[in-house]
DNA sequence: TTGAAAGCGGTACCAC
DNA sequence: GTGGTACCGCTTTCAA
């Protein structure tokens, strides 16, 4: 048989052998390193050629501190809402020769701690964290350790750290005023599961936004819980039931927008206004187009990486809080009159 | 000033050291091995509690040869088409306790190549890639070593290896047919860059069903180009005008659905048969409802972690094709009957 | 200009 | 049971 076993990888150790040189002219020659003649450039070359070497960045890494490498945890990959998020922190990790770990937490907190430790075993640099815990006092060591954390779209619990928000209580105050600006009084507000920040933060601007037009808020109007579409259905039409149905809707995020969209689309006789948080796509091409208070994903995403980036440079300071603003978008949905 | 400087991490050795153990002692236990007292496991561990100990993993797995991580390269992780194939692939990973590094290509040949050479530098035990080169000979000296490859999406250039695909040509066949059966001759078809693999597969299904029914096809009523909004607008305006002018359009891919369907929506008069290769959210609350040919990019996903897995398990055996059906979805604009 | 030896932080093997 | 020592593949230090 034929040498099908030497599938080994050559080291630098066996280009070194067969140029016949020492193990630290072939990490010079590897290296670009200043001081090789170029005959022995050449051999060494020749060597590596030959033997297909390729560095080992991990050990590399190993004797150097840095991995060059940084840790994505988010909510869930598959959620377009993060795509942008997930590729401006990819996109600066380039920028700065970084390579990108990611990983879901899928709204599990013991995930998203068991990820995150995972990334730190590896010795990442850094982290970019959307917290699904609302605990991270498991991160002191490693922060105290140097590993560069932000957190983004939901504040850290327990511990001081950078972190990058939208203003959801302001955004949503915004869409709500639009709605009562255009007449409405009693609106209805489905939110996410109450101990998700984004949402509470939500009602809060909900709740604002009502008091401020001095409107009342009865508890029947404000639903929190589970965004399955079964829910969620079962919640609106309670709403828009009995003597005094709500005239209006604010969704408090994308998924519960478009479970509402279908539950309107079934009863065109009775028009009721619709204001979602978050924008998705498509979103312009509805009957009626859907009015919504949009964050920028790829902003905090790239806000996040930019100040992760800064701290690995080097940058020492207290830990920032930065909140971006959210954008009101009128397309129709949230610009019709009440029924009454 | 007090000890700030003691951020250095703890090591094994510290760790032995303080617990007055041997070094091997201490990795017995981090390791749960068996074969140590109760008492020594106890000392251990109190000294790995005080000094916040936590064992480096690159280290670790320097040493045994195996880095527990793969590596994805996508064409972008923005993109909401690979968001489910991302997350199928996490999903297994998780499940084979291996961490994954994502990162996208751009539809570029050389960041791919960069992107998956890092990878590789790094010793990723695996790789799943969405090719945008058609040429990966520069992936045999470390398959060869021992990297375990899978193309997904499209197939690889230059090299036998694992692949899994949709049925491109198959599924454009069945959406063509569709919009025959449906009464119409003159189908228009705007696709991705000819270079694109699916883009010249779902092309030459065109061509297949065009030819099965016994119709001609004009030059004309083909494009395929950059799939700007501009440019697909800009070559639907020009199928649909002149004295023959198209009555049906299949649209290559969801981008291009998108277009069209924000360009047939401007003129309500002359309805235009619509079926779009992809299926995408909200697909079905438009109006008409979109049909679509569509693909299932989690089983892409899976399909190709689960051949991913295999061959790190030990599968040996020729490189495996695999072909996964695409499904037609009714809903509408596939089945509006010809102008004329 | 070049290379030997120590070390990064662990694991493997083999004595004690 | 426990620990010494070589070693994973590379970089760093320093002497030749």
């Amino acid at each position: 048989m034929t040498d099908i076993a030497r599938t080994a990888r050559p080291t630098m150790k066996d280009v070194a052998a067969r140029a016949g040189v020492g193990l630290k002219t072939v990490s010079r020659v590897v290296n670009e390193e200043p001081g090789v003649t170029d005959d022995t450039i050449a051999r060494v070359q020749a060597a590596i050629d030959a033997l297909g070497f390729r560095r080992n960045d991990s050990a590399r890494l190993l004797r150097k501190g840095r991995t060059a490498s940084i840790g994505l945890v988010l909510e869930d990959l598959a959620d377009p809402f993060y795509a942008p998020l997930s590729r401006a922190v990819e996109d600066l990790a380039r920028a700065h020769s970084t390579l990108l770990f990611t990983g879901s937490s899928a709204e599990n907190a013991e995930r998203e701690q068991e990820l995150t430790l995972a990334f730190c075993a590896r010795r990442v640099d850094g982290l970019v964290i959307v917290p699904a815990s609302d605990d991270h006092r498991y991160l002191e060591p490693e922060i105290a350790a140097g590993v560069a954390t932000v957190f983004v779209d939901r504040p850290a619990g327990g511990i001081d750290a950078d972190v990058v928000l939208s203003d959801n209580a302001g955004g949503t105050r915004d869409g709500v005023a639009h709605l009562i600006a255009h007449g409405h009084r009693r609106i209805g507000f489905i939110a996410d599961q109450p101990h998700i920040h984004t949402a509470a933060q939500r009602l809060r601007g909900y709740r604002e936004a009502m008091a401020a037009a001095g409107l009342p808020v009865h508890d029947g109007w404000i639903s929190s819980g589970p965004t399955t579409p079964e829910h969620v259905r079962a919640e609106l039409e309670r709403m828009l039931s009995g003597p005094e149905p709500v005239t209006a809707l604010f969704a408090g995020n994308n998924r519960i927008t478009v479970t509402a969209v279908r539950v309107l689309a079934n009863r065109p006789a009775h028009p009721v206004a619709l204001v979602g948080f978050d924008d998705f796509e498509l979103a312009d091409l509805l009957r009626p187009a859907i009015t919504v208070v949009a964050q920028d994903p790829g902003e905090l995403g790239r806000t996040a990486a930019r100040l992760l980036f800064r701290r690995l440079d080097g940058s020492a300071g207290p830990p920032s809080r930065v909140e971006l603003p959210c954008r009101l978008i009128a397309r129709g949905s949230g610009e019709i009159a009440p029924a009454a």
